[in-house]
DNA sequence: TAGATCCGATCAAACGTTTTAGCAGAATGG
DNA sequence: CCATTCTGCTAAAACGTTTGATCGGATCTA
């Protein structure tokens, strides 16, 4: 909230003087050349800081000022065009605002793309095929390096044809189809890292509010709970395991037949639901973490950081999600190739439990 | 939640056979030129469909079958080569995804891009200086239509002096430099609406829970609640403004205060006090709306439409000002030049109230 | 002093398009 | 039957780079 201190004591004009000559008709490599009297390829050397160039001091500064006055900027299109390939990373999501997880996924992407000298194109379907198809083909049109794409919750899906005439990785999504690298969120671990708060915490009867809609997280967060359980030896109880729609109002509904079940704590779907939960059991007269412990998932800042007491968690690894797309598509990371890359979804502790 | 039908009774096979010739060294027009036994000029023409252009019938779908054969791609880059211009509009943000809020811009000048034959290209820059410079010098180099630069919060910012490189627009912040143009919401509009929810409801003595932290929004959701209440003839009390630190902590802070000066209504700074709030009340037994009503500011949705009850909030139009932000760019609305284009905040009624 | 080596820089082709000018032949007009 | 117009198409320049081949001259080497 700061960065808003203008300082109005420090006139732009001085900074204006040096640059400025540009948004004319762009100043070209042939253009600093002749400025400089050189040749365009000895600009481009200098420019480019080829290695092998053998290039008189005195010539290289002649460029250098030229460039500098002139306010030269290289064509990127012109690079490319000869080069044969961008530095261009595409990005297609299916929904970029409908939630700040997609947004996390973009940033994740982006840094890392950015990282490697590559900038992010971006497009969303909003779920329109024809959008889809339309956005794929603007990405092959400019060339790009290879197309992310994204699913804004974690799912099965189809690889649309266009995206296999460039590299591609799924990401927060997969597909049985072969060839078709993925990398989701490990969903099974981080529903055993969810129990695990709990247990750790001495709690050994807990209940799990899963979700109705079938998805790769319903089963995996059941998986999950129940690996946990295993491991400390608690025999799984199918009667602890409710399902409620997976947002605030399943949560909220929720309450009446938890408390029916007699547990000391509950892992719920998503932090959405434990939102609505804790409206449930404080209706109750409950206190959390005293009369009920609660942990959900996903760490939705906006709501787990910030309810009361704030709610211990599992993180859904968005911006690692998009992070790791980028390196599996430049072939940075080692890519088992035919099974979808899992990453791990951290636990975050905060005082609900 | 569907679009999970995988279908698996139609193999790819099919639809395979025809395209997948592509991903070894691209096709270009002169390739397609050769197959239909013409020039580079005449499928180029037939790729535009130019208007004036008088191409055989014959010809035209020897063509196009050498298009469909070769899985012919135009390259992008060559064209904004020799056309001088890309169909590109950069967009450079100082916080993708600390916020919903980012996204929506995103998701706005996307759109409105897309409608317009522009692709986005996006940076962010997490407020680090260099890296935005870096990300404009980027955008400069791919040639883009123009450049949004936007901000998460609303706010006075200075324009990087690169960016007057190219066209340029601020979106949701402006600059007292000339020659800015520039697209913010209307907090005082806002603030008035906020206010009127509560006036309309027969509400007459109303707190105001304002931010600690000095931005655009304080003054201007205080001034709106000035005019609302002016509007109405109930004079300004300034003991019913209260300030917090604009978050859940805060709200929940002011409870006890707020208590203390026997209102019927609060209006707070954004939803996040408001959620605060909530708590502070109920820990009260004060119960919603019956004994105070709520409205908060943002309409955050994850939170403002999950709450019990719903709160009834104003919008902030991040998407329109993504969007208006590319119209402006590019020349598509009537630009008032010197002053901030000014977006409608709408109010959101809910059952707060 | 002739040949080799090195230095500093240039030439020119290539990348994949778009587009203007123009050309050959057919159709039309008088 | 010649002139004109129309039709269908092509040649070639241009866009701004990169890069391998080359080149003239200075400096060594023997």
């Amino acid at each position: 909230m700061n960065s808003m201190e203008n300082d109005p004591g420090t006139p732009m004009a001085a900074a204006a003087s040096t640059v400025q000559p540009a948004r004319a008709h762009p100043v070209t490599l042939r253009q600093v050349a002749e400025a400089a009297g050189v040749s365009t390829a000895t600009v481009s050397l200098i420019v480019n800081k080829k290695k092998g160039a053998r290039i008189a001091a005195d010539t290289r500064n002649r460029v250098r000022d030229a460039i500098r006055d002139l306010g030269y900027r290289p064509n990127a299109m012109a690079q490319t065009l000869v080069s044969g390939s961008s530095r261009f990373i595409g990005l297609v999501a299916d929904a970029i605002a409908t939630t700040p997880f997609a947004g996390q996924i973009i940033h994740g992407a982006q840094d890392e793309a950015w990282k490697h000298g590559y900038a992010l194109l971006i497009a969303n379907t909003e779920g329109n095929g024809e959008l889809e198809t339309d956005a794929i083909a603007m990405m092959l049109e400019y060339k790009v390096r290879g197309i992310l794409y994204s699913t804004w919750f974690h799912r099965a899906t189809a690889v649309p044809a266009s995206l296999r005439e460039s590299d591609f990785v799924l990401v927060n999504c997969f597909s049985t189809e072969p060839d078709a690298r993925a990398v989701i969120p490990d969903e099974v671990q981080g529903g055993r890292s969810a129990t695990d708060i709990l247990l750790r915490n001495g709690h050994r009867r807990i209940a799990f509010i899963n979700a109705t809609t079938p998805a790769p997280a319903k089963d995996g967060r059941l998986q999950g709970y129940r690996e946990a359980l295993e491991a400390e030896g608690i025999p799984f109880d199918e009667s602890l395991v409710l399902e409620a729609y997976p947002d605030q109002e399943g949560g909220y509904g929720a309450t009446e037949e938890l408390l029916k079940r007699g547990v000391t704590a509950v892992y719920c779907y998503n932090d959405r639901m434990a939102m609505g939960l804790y409206d449930g059991l404080r209706e109750n007269g409950l206190s959390i973490p005293g009369d009920m412990a609660v942990v959900g998932f996903d760490n939705q800042e906006v709501i787990a950081a910030h309810l009361r007491p704030p709610l211990s968690t599992v993180s859904l690894p968005h911006y690692e999600l998009g992070a790791a797309g980028v390196r599996m598509l430049l072939g940075l990371d080692e890519s088992p190739a035919d099974t979808a890359v899992k990453v791990h979804c951290p636990p975050v502790e905060r005082s609900s439990v």
